[in-house]
DNA sequence: CGGAATCCCAATGGATACTG
DNA sequence: CAGTATCCATTGGGATTCCG
């Protein structure tokens, strides 16, 4: 591959340059589901970077536990968390963030300030353009 | 709103912080679907930011001239890019990252970078955390 | 050329009930 | 407590056809 941007590689063909698939869609298509960003910044904020099954369920906000735990067996699949199990009797369970999982927070971190600050003027921009579409047709 | 992590402002309850429902999941989710980065990308690399629909169209391995059209409506209306519409015979358009949209480059790269470093090692996870499920069920 | 409209299928994710 | 299993509504997105 002669150039790669956005983590992309890429080939200069006749008609401009031509993406091949790989992996930034993937992890952004992960990341971006509708839990999987509230889980990480909780386990971020946690002392340790460790929390149990119970303190994420009531700390975020309408989660089920279906959801809370596919959420959470992907990020461990995806090597960015750890799971401890403790044979207690009632069992307790507590995930960590592993070093790949905390080394990713600077970079979401990065992206989620630059959605803080703009995110105002998107919201504007949305209504200009639904009032705009209803207005003319 | 006390404090705020990852673009979302939380409370601290009696167990543990609660974020309340706000941007960053939204915006990471209009990104993370199938088409949004690969726009985004082609026009970041593109000479004056801009790319008519045909050029992204062939540029972008496998999307159909719907999804194009979708994602390039949803863009607009986030105030990401412009769209510029000539009325020839043919007709031609081209699109434009707006101010907004090229400042969000930056943060998206710093982003991608993360994957692209860490994106070997993740693969090691799943085929790894894959492996030990289908070993002991 | 650059769409819009329609049809259809697969995946996402919520609600609920059951279990070690 | 921390799951798993099942059912079901909604959505995402591909294929195709038609239009200015």
């Amino acid at each position: 591959m002669d150039h790669a941007i956005h983590g992309r590689p890429y080939e200069q063909t006749n008609d401009g340059p031509r993406f091949r698939p790989c992996a930034p869609h993937g992890v952004l298509a992960r990341l971006g589901d509708k839990w999987t960003i509230l889980v990480m910044s909780h386990l971020a904020i946690a002392t340790g970077h460790r929390l149990r099954f119970s303190e994420l369920k009531h700390g975020i906000d309408g989660i089920t536990q279906r959801m809370l735990t596919l959420t959470l067996r992907n990020l461990e699949r995806d090597g960015l968390l750890n799971r401890h199990y403790f044979p207690e009797v009632p069992p307790r369970v507590e995930y960590e963030l592993t070093a790949m999982g905390a080394s990713m927070l600077p970079a979401l971190e990065g992206f989620t300030s630059w959605i803080r600050d703009n995110w105002p003027h998107m919201e504007e921009c949305r209504q200009a353009f639904d009032a705009a579409k209803i207005k003319h047709g």
